[in-house]
DNA sequence: TTGAAAGCGCTAACAG
DNA sequence: CTGTTAGCGCTTTCAA
């Protein structure tokens, strides 16, 4: 097996410089003739330019990173099939990491995908800004999907509520005086605030009043959407957070349940709260929905299998994904803000009336 | 901002040549007073080597590439997280790509991953020996997971199930004498043969006589333990391939219930093949355990959501993940033929007593 | 033990 | 329109 043939093969078969097979081959200027010749003893040589040489050359990998924190959690896995499907109409290669929700490790992924060039990113973020400075300072093209890094936690607002109401207003429009947001970057996210709003009413009209809030790390803006629909006073204790690991979602969606046997109507934060809330019901004999009704964020294939079948708060995975690709590949001159797309509630079998 | 510290700047910043500075950062011999010099300097320039120089002087980028068919089947996350999770112990980056099942963009990424110089490749295959050749030629390092190249379909043996025989018969070691297997690429795989075997007899146990295999791509090895596991003679119709979507294995699973009111039970040969089975069952009013008895092919954390939760064959998806890329990593000279990972069928409640 | 120098394959000035 | 040339940042002989 021989090596494979560089530019300088090419050039020297065509009888021509290796400039012109660059120009050939990049689309630029050359005439007909020339054309035609390289095109052909390239093809002949089965010449395929290395990415190697032309990386070194323009100081950057082409491509771009993708940071998940989870791909068994099966909405990261559609947002990932988006960017990949991007990737591959756009015949960029995407490097892949999957953080396990720690800041920690996302650090250490972002500093291997600095040292590898790759200066465009799509994260679903785990770390807060503090985190993510460091990769913007550093000249990186990052864009945010399905959520924003929280606000580092120098000071007093260290629990989810506060940080979420920070992320609520600034998604109003409402400048929160202090603390300007840092991060320049744009982001793909769904629209939260109407998905949730549109479950909590779909649930109060049903009759429920104890409604509770299952959320995990990322949820923050969807805990303070959740209470924005529901209205204070908020039941602090109907709000609670598990960390990310689907046990840790089995024990909040337990404990919430054992704790306030009031409650009678749940809204699961994302798919793998979802499937803990299904779980923990079963196990202390609440039936779905006639004990308890339940409405999960994020559509996935599986949430119609379950009996009965989940109503869901469905967000378009793949679609964020993709964008998210296309915005960061397109990042040429102007920033855009960033994109919100819309939520659809899928109503099936979870949700009953409120029984007294 | 600054533009990143290279080699040279260390080298002048500490009075050295940077050939030292190279030795000392990838452990070769130096003085100790040179190399806490160089170190020294090194972390005051927060110097991180490029791989781009690097992957150009050697040729060859580091990590790996890996393929799979598609994220969103769990299975496939599950081992892609196994890869990721050695990968990021090893501090390599993973080239990601998704195929959709589909040989041509299966063969249009590895000519990516070609061009990018990736010489280490991780695959659940969707095309056949003749899709492979060309990267095995190229010089990667091929392993395969979950499942082997399919012999190319050059003459009569189109149709699965002569494949599966022929895969069958060198599992065994019975050497097929025709058609020596030209890759040369070791494999991690479960033990489909026990797996499904164990299944069976299972089923076999509770009274089923009439009992289904439904297979997608790649499923030919468990359909031919099938085949052997339920023995001669078998009845072709209760053998049906789905094409790899959601919707042909919706479509299969439905067909094959309607053609067949006589089967009792019928064995998933991957977790989206089980979830089209137990949705067209409920299409079709058929009761789970009651009118038909379901084992599914791969653990994944929503068999335990249906109703009754799902008796499954599982298979360590993370666990093979993580020992493919252990093995592409230390392809160092000896090149094992490949692991085999053990199954364990999973009692849970989607298998009853046949009912007559 | 160390430094100088030669590239790896490619692109982008800059001449011709 | 085309060829020559100078590196990109790194590793690796080869001498000193």
């Amino acid at each position: 097996m021989d090596k494979r043939a560089t530019i300088k093969d090419v050039a020297e078969a065509a009888g021509v410089g290796v400039a012109t097979v660059s120009r050939v081959l990049s689309g630029g200027s050359a005439s007909p003739r020339t054309r035609e010749r390289v095109l052909a003893v390239a093809a002949q040589l089965d010449y395929r330019p290395s990415a190697l040489g032309r990386n070194l050359r323009q100081r950057r990998t082409g491509g771009m990173g993708l940071l998940v924190p989870d791909l068994t959690d099966t909405f990261h896995a559609q947002l990932a099939e988006g960017v990949l499907a991007c990737a591959r109409a756009a015949g960029e290669p995407v490097v892949l990491g999957s953080t396990a929700g720690d800041p920690e490790q996302e650090s250490e992924l972002i500093g291997m995908l600095l040292e590898q060039s790759v200066d465009r990113l799509i994260a679903v973020p785990s770390g807060d800004e503090d985190t993510w400075a460091p990769a913007i300072r550093a000249g990186m093209t990052v864009v945010f999907a399905d959520r924003l890094p929280a606000r580092p936690s120098s000071d007093e607002d260290d629990d989810p509520a506060a940080t979420a109401v920070n992320d609520l207003m600034l998604l109003d429009g409402v400048s929160s005086g202090s603390r300007p947001r840092p991060l320049d970057a744009p982001s793909v996210v769904a629209d939260d605030r109407a998905g949730i709003r549109t479950a909590v009413r779909y649930l109060r009209g049903l009759g429920h009043r104890r409604i509770a809030f299952l959320g995990g790390p990322g949820h923050d803006r969807r805990a303070a959407a959740f209470g924005a629909a529901v209205g204070a006073p908020v039941d602090e204790e109907l709000v609670v957070f598990a960390t990310g690991s689907r046990d840790s979602a089995y024990a909040a969606a337990s404990g919430l349940f054992q704790s306030r046997p009031d409650l009678s109507a749940v809204v699961a934060g994302g798919n793998v709260l979802g499937e803990a809330a299904v779980l923990a019901a079963r196990e202390l004999d609440l039936r779905v929905p006639r004990d308890i009704s339940l409405v999960m964020y994020d559509d996935v294939p599986w949430a119609e299998l379950c009996s009965p079948p989940l109503t869901v708060i469905a967000q378009p995975g793949r679609d964020m994904g993709y964008r998210a690709a296309e915005l960061v590949l397109r990042s040429g001159g102007r920033r855009p803000r960033g994109v919100m797309l819309p939520t659809e509630l899928i109503i099936r079998g979870s949700c009953g009336p409120h029984r007294q």
